[in-house]
DNA sequence: CTGAAAGCGCTTACAG
DNA sequence: CTGAAAGCGCTTACAG
């Protein structure tokens, strides 16, 4: 492998390992001839510079660490992890991943950061929802001084956050089902207390007011942790006798459930019922009817996160005025035109 | 942040920096009272070593690369780093993942590899299937000299190679489905090509043979890719007049489309149709029956896999004879008794 | 059982 | 525009 160091390109190159080191770093003042040698060099030789000594130079370790809820469906995380990784290939980072357990994931925080930072050296952190959500983990990530950039959170005060255009991907999916001829439009929440699940409600609301439809309490149905179930919540919305012909639901795994509930209801999609969703989750893929639903740049936001982080490693304070990545609606068969 | 070098605990201790050397890494030969002073010291100062300094003089990473295929639902492929993670949390290392595109995952590989090798300098590599059974990538890694650990592999020739009991997890399917009463089963293989999907049949075929009953190839069906596809495969089996009354298939996302043929088909599960799959695929968690699978412990595999592998790095050669960690039959309601 | 010296391969801080 | 020296914080190789 790799045996050439910076002294064996120095000598070569007929310069000083200073030199190489400059031309490595991209640094100004160096001549063109002196840079072209010491690159030529570099190619002759196969060099590829040791990390681990510029690591405990610059006491960086050029490693970020991605923090997320595991999850068995958490495709949303590794979509996040795919866009961080190419950003990372293109900027000489590494990624550090660290799934919490769902269930009190704060209680591991303390540890787990400690071991992070102080032993692996992390350089900054990504954070991804619903784990930006909770305060105890982001107020132990801010002690530790580190650069955090967190991913659709609610609270942006504090640190970097980033987000695709959650509300008009609400509107997309509602106005859709306008144009289809609905009006009595339900929505069902399973994201309460999530940045999304608000975001998504308000996108629902934006796109009745500007069609001019009322909002109806009956039509708008959330799942609370430790209140009700999600199929209560969706039963509610099915079971009353003016009931919405068309429902949006806060994600797709909801939408699943709103399948399941007509099923039972002998309500055939999109017949009796239009359905759309919200996130293009893969494992919604083997529902059928095929469902419609709103699909966002994910990936792009993990791309754009961890560019963002390395920008502030780098320059300690970047300025980034990213427009937000716009979602799109996915047509496929769970939405059909009103019926009379 | 840790601040104390080695030198401070040294000099706290009374001792040099080399026997304090001694004392974090567990080597013989310091006296008792002195291995206590300079505990203390440790602790008085808060002390935690220098990794980049560690690794600069050792020339390991303590850095081990996960190598595995992206695709939207790949809960396996999480179960191993969550249990390889554990393992390095133990053992004082790190995961640097690395996902490759479903499409030609051996297009990238040299210049990954290098760039894990050469600039990350990772010190092994755990393979998840099915990337291992990719031949290409497979001799790309082994031409970097660095430690291998494959999970269930096919060809575990060259490499240390782990699984669970697959046959016996098939076995315990089938079983299931004689208990049952049921003698017309069938089996719908997704996996061609795949360790699994041949463990899976051998298990289908041993589970048939011990019952004493007789395999019929109009009830076995492949997906092989480029030739037909999984909807066809499953038809094959579904739309014959002596038809199986139940069907295994490899995994659970085949048995999410024998329930949509079977629904298409006005065949009822469980009563006209028992399925059992293999996995415990959590994208199948909404279908409807819940379905019977079969479970495996996947990251314990995680973890076996990480500590063998670094087992393999820091002591060169390994041996280890772990024993196939047992599968597991979880019953739920797309299985019933075969009715006249 | 313990330690003084040298060095891993870079970059920092400085000098010219 | 370029370089010689020092040092990041450990461990290796050796001596006692």
């Amino acid at each position: 492998m790799s045996k050439a160091t910076i002294g064996d390109v120095a000598k070569a190159a007929g310069v000083s390992k200073k030199t190489v080191s400059r031309v490595l770093n991209n640094e100004p003042g160096v001549r063109k001839e002196t840079r072209d040698a010491v690159t030529t060099a570099i190619q002759k030789l196969d060099y590829i510079p040791n990390l681990n000594a510029r690591r405990l130079r610059t006491k960086q370790s050029y490693l970020i660490g991605v923090l997320y809820i595991d999850y068995p469906t958490n495709f949303y995380g590794s979509l996040i992890l795919n866009g961080a990784i190419k950003a990372c290939d293109k900027l000489g980072y590494d990624l550090l991943i660290r799934p919490f357990a769902s269930e009190n994931p704060a209680g591991e925080i303390t540890t787990t950061l400690r071991h992070m930072v102080e032993r692996s050296n992390v350089d900054g952190f990504i954070v991804v929802p619903p784990l930006c959500e909770d305060q105890a983990v982001i107020a132990a990530l801010e002690e530790t001084g580190t650069p955090i950039v967190k991913i659709a959170s609610l609270d942006d005060t504090s640190s970097y956050c980033l987000h695709s255009d959650e509300v008009e991907g609400a509107q997309l999916a509602v106005e859709h089902l306008i144009n289809l001829g609905h009006s009595k439009i339900g929505f069902l929440n399973y994201l309460v207390g999530h940045a999304a699940g608000k975001w998504r409600y308000e996108g629902y609301q934006q796109a009745l007011t500007k069609y001019g439809i009322e909002e109806n309490p009956d039509w708008v149905a959330q799942f609370v942790y430790g209140e009700n179930t999600l199929e209560q919540a969706c039963r509610k919305l099915l079971c009353q006798e003016n009931r919405p012909t068309a429902i949006f639901t806060a994600n797709d795994a909801s939408a699943a459930v709103v399948y399941r509930i007509a099923s039972q209801l002998k309500l055939r999609i999109p017949y009796d019922l239009s359905v759309v969703g919200f996130d293009d989750d893969p494992a919604a893929l083997n529902l059928w009817p095929p469902l419609t639903t709103i699909k966002q740049p994910v990936a792009e936001l993990g791309y754009n996160a961890a560019t963002i982080l390395i920008e502030q490693i780098i320059r300690h304070q970047a300025k980034w005025e990213l427009p937000l990545s716009p979602s799109e609606l996915v047509v496929r068969n769970s939405t059909g035109p009103l019926l009379e």
